[in-house]
DNA sequence: ACGATCACG
DNA sequence: ACGTACGTGATCGTT
């Protein structure tokens, strides 16, 4: 029999944490218990158990079975609002057919332990957990199932060893000696992680580490803290053990899931206004009818499958799809899966079958692109669909979109669960694609993209790592001089980058006047010191230390630890991140790298182009007052744009009812901050913060904005009531995004929605623009000028690395490519330069 | 793990 | 009365 086993409080808290508030109409808090059953129906689908059980921590134990009276005294008390959600679950749990455990004195941990023990031999267990303390559970007829943030880990004896190179029983012993302040366990003073996990790993155990201590080779300090804390060590290592002797239902049927009472069921859960779930679970409708919504498709309804080695003579020709992870490669076509780790047996795959679909296609071109071949017949992918058709998620995994669309996902195929759920998966998504008119874009832009996307990342930029080098060496020295004259100034010592001890030195010790503060104490942040710029002579050093310490750690040191051995860093693209559309860049982030203000615009100095080339860089000139321009019809900011006069100073000149010539710097970026707020959901607070007026001033400027340009105004009001009624905004090329927050009875939350349903259409059309753009040049580099590479996109702007003789031929084909990907209302103008660094092809 | 801060569009 | 502009990612200190 197979149990799954859930430490029920340990999950109700991510729920809790990893959603955000959630209430019903009449106040009552369900955040965590939709949480928790999303968790848990996910699990059951994946885990498919026999006999399921929950394990509660009973609220105030009146003793305890650990030794130290204080055990646990430092884990936060409950938020009340997750307090009131936690018999509510029981009860959930109960209708379900599912039995719950708790046990005056024990914790859920040890039922856990207990319950593991009991389903061991030819039984298997699989603890569902947050928590990493159950790891030391781990056999192998237990695994740990870790819910993360992101996603469920799975972990069996050998993915522990791999992930920790201990054995999970050690884990006990590697707490003993570091400690674990959530759960109160002193450990040995001084020792952390790093320092416990080799002399674990060495020693086996806190047994052996103290019978061999002369003999370990230690520094002196270390040896020393060790001596001091060989009670405390062993004293931790009983709190750390977890129990498998809680005195529960020793009877393993005890533990089967029961039958489900629907109608109590059903009455619990409208009361909890939880609709979805309702759906989910088939209690919407007549009873009769969601009888066979309800039935979990059994494994022998479903086709079999054949499991083979590809090889070179029985590659698929159509119609088949696959997984690859960058090194193994799954292929099912009709009733066989096959897969193989050959390389040229994959590179045969990849270049010769026709009509592939797939989960995710940027690693199969990454690889090809390294053998300087490319992958051939991709006609879906089905993590981008998942994208598209709800941007708002984040977790894109096969096995989420088939819970999601409700397609069978094929746990009883082990690990060819994914690629065997595949098809049916990417028809349905398909399906869903056309039902929601996106197939369009899917197919033009999204689906394409993810080519020139790894394309990208395959050629990367050259860095001149002696550059960035000698560039921290003159950031250092300063930083140093800087430190010695704060210290001066302040007449202590103290983290000039702790924002605690910052503002401690500030407004207490050298009494300035302190106006905002965060939760967790003063605000010093650049606002708050640039207020303070002349109050006292420490403040600009801050100032000037800030910002030469962030160039620094992020952009000179961070920078040097990406560069690879090919002199190049290759930052990963990532097209399922953003909600908007917008594609975003990590490791590293190449779309934030300094520029506005000189010094850090020096970085871009190091960005070159290779031997014998020359960077091409093309930018949009107001990409998104262009698009909102097009988009609301408003024949008056159109005007400005056609006759290509500059928008803020026209925009200026209505707003304060002046000819042009009359408009000066401060009204401009005045006019500037204005048609900022506009794409952004204006505020008057936020507004007059910007740019230093009262708020009745910023008032004023919306209000003689919104009078001069009224589509504007019409077309943000409609936005947000077609995002009202539909759910969802959307791009002119069809890009949804769903605003759940518009239903929130919070009204920041539903403000909060309100300024982002303004916002997508327009930041979204921009990046939709952009996106075609780049599958349009990087489709004519390939033809036309086959050494020349798109290397970078950072939202308006392309970058290309182009051979000297090309660089003019690149500009313009560049321009024209981005200029005319779309034809709106207003054109698409686009300024290119080109030059040896970043720097100088920024113009 | 999270908040504060700051870099970009 | 209340909080306060959209979208990201990296680093640091604190819990």
């Amino acid at each position: 029999m197979k149990l799954l086993a859930i430490d029920g409080n340990s999950i109700m808290n991510r729920a809790f944490y990893g959603i955000k508030a959630l209430a019903t109409s009449k106040g009552e808090y369900t955040n965590a218990l939709t949480g928790f059953m999303n968790i848990y129906l996910k699990e059951l689908e994946a885990v498919q158990p026999d006999c399921v059980a929950v394990a509660f921590d009973l609220k105030a134990p009146t003793f305890r079975h650990k030794a130290d009276p204080t055990y646990k005294a430092n884990r936060k008390g409950m938020p009340h609002e997750l307090a009131l959600q936690m018999p509510i679950i029981k009860e959930m749990l109960g209708d379900m057919g599912i039995k719950c455990v708790s046990c005056e004195g024990w914790e859920a941990d040890d039922i856990l332990g207990t319950l593991s023990k009991m389903f061991s031999g030819l039984d298997e267990c699989c603890i569902l957990t947050g928590d990493r303390d159950s790891l030391q559970l781990i056999t192998q007829t237990c695994t740990v199932r870790l819910a993360t943030n992101k996603e469920t880990i799975s972990y069996t004896p050998e993915k522990f060893r791999e992930d920790y190179g201990l054995e999970p029983i050690q884990l006990i012993d590697l707490k003993a000696l570091m400690g674990d302040s959530s759960d109160n366990i002193p450990g040995v003073k001084g020792i952390g992680e790093k320092t416990a996990l080799p002399l674990i790993q060495q020693c086996g155990s806190v047994e052996e580490l103290y019978k061999k201590l002369d003999e370990l080779t230690l520094t002196p300090a270390n040896r020393k803290k060790l001596e001091m804390g060989e009670q405390s060590a062993k004293n931790s290592k009983f709190l750390a053990t977890i129990v498998c002797e809680a005195p529960i239902d020793s009877k393993k049927e005890a533990y089967l899931i029961g039958e489900r009472d629907d109608e109590a069921l059903k009455e619990l859960l409208s009361r909890l206004e939880m609709n979805r779930l309702m759906q989910r679970l088939g209690l919407t409708g007549n009873s009769a009818a969601s009888a066979t919504v309800q039935k979990p498709v059994k494994a022998k309804d479903l086709p079999t499958f054949a499991v083979k080695e590809l090889t070179l003579d029985n590659v698929p020709s159509v119609e088949s799809v696959f997984t690859f992870d960058g090194e193994k490669l799954c292929v099912a076509s009709s009733d066989t899966v096959y897969s193989t780790s050959d390389a040229s047996t994959i590179a045969d795959y990849f270049e010769r079958a026709a009509e592939k679909r797939c989960f995710e296609g940027k690693t199969a071109y990454r690889f090809m692109f390294d053998r300087e071949s490319t992958l051939q017949g991709l006609t879906f992918a089905a993590d981008l669909a998942g994208y598209l058709l709800n941007s708002q998620a984040s977790d894109y995994s096969t096995e989420n979109l088939c819970l999601a669309y409700k397609v069978a996902y094929r746990s009883d195929m082990g690990e060819f669960a994914d690629v065997c759920s595949l098809a049916p998966l990417c028809d349905k998504l398909f399906a869903e694609l056309e039902l929601a008119d996106m197939t369009k874009l899917y197919g033009e832009i999204e689906l394409p993209l993810c080519e020139v996307l790894a394309s990208m990342e395959h050629y990367g930029v050259q860095a001149d790592t002696d550059g960035i080098r000698a560039f921290g060496v003159k950031l250092n020295a300063e930083l140093e001089k800087l430190t010695k004259q704060i210290y001066e100034q302040a007449g202590q010592e103290f983290n000039i980058l702790s924002p605690k001890q910052l503002g401690k030195v500030l407004f207490e010790d050298l009494g300035l006047p302190s106006k905002k503060k965060t939760k967790s104490g003063y605000s010093t942040n650049a606002d708050v010191l640039e207020e303070l710029y002349d109050k006292h002579p420490i403040v600009p050093m801050i100032i000037e230390y800030r910002t030469l310490s962030k160039l620094s750690s992020t952009y000179v040191d961070g920078l040097l630890k990406q560069v690879r051995e090919d002199g190049r860093v290759h930052s990963v693209f990532k097209q399922t991140e953003t909600r908007t559309g917008r594609i975003s860049s990590t490791e590293p982030n190449m779309q934030n790298i300094p520029v506005r203000k000189e010094l850090g615009r020096e970085m871009r100095k190091f960005f070159t182009a290779r031997e014998g080339c020359l960077l091409v860089d093309a930018d949009y000139s107001q990409i998104e007052l262009r698009v909102l321009a097009s988009v609301c019809g408003d024949k008056n900011m159109q005007e400005a744009f056609l006759s290509g006069r500059d928008i803020h100073t026209s925009t200026a000149a209505q707003v304060f009812g002046l000819p042009e010539d009359f408009v000066d710097s401060a009204m401009r970026s005045a006019a500037k901050a204005v048609n900022f707020g506009i794409i952004y959901g204006i505020g008057a607070f936020s507004l007059s913060k910007d740019i230093g007026v009262s708020v009745a001033e910023a008032k004023k400027y919306i209000k003689n904005y919104l009078d001069n340009f009224s589509k504007v105004s019409e077309f943000m009001d409609k936005t947000v009531e077609d995002a009202k009624k539909d759910g969802y905004v959307t791009t002119i090329f069809g890009r949804r995004r769903y605003i759940p927050e518009l239903s929130s009875s919070n009204k920041v939350v539903q403000a909060f929605g309100k300024r982002a349903a303004m916002n997508a259409p327009i930041q979204g059309a921009a990046a939709d623009i952009i996106k075609l753009a780049m599958v349009k040049v990087y489709r004519r580099l390939k033809e036309e000028m086959p050494e020349a590479r798109l290397i970078l996109q950072v939202h308006d702007e392309l970058i290309l690395e182009v051979p000297e003789a090309q660089a003019g031929a690149a500009e313009e084909l560049l321009k024209e490519e981005m200029e005319r990907a779309v034809s709106l209302a207003v054109p698409m103008t686009v300024d290119a330069h080109s030059g040896k660094s970043w720097y100088d092809a920024k113009g």
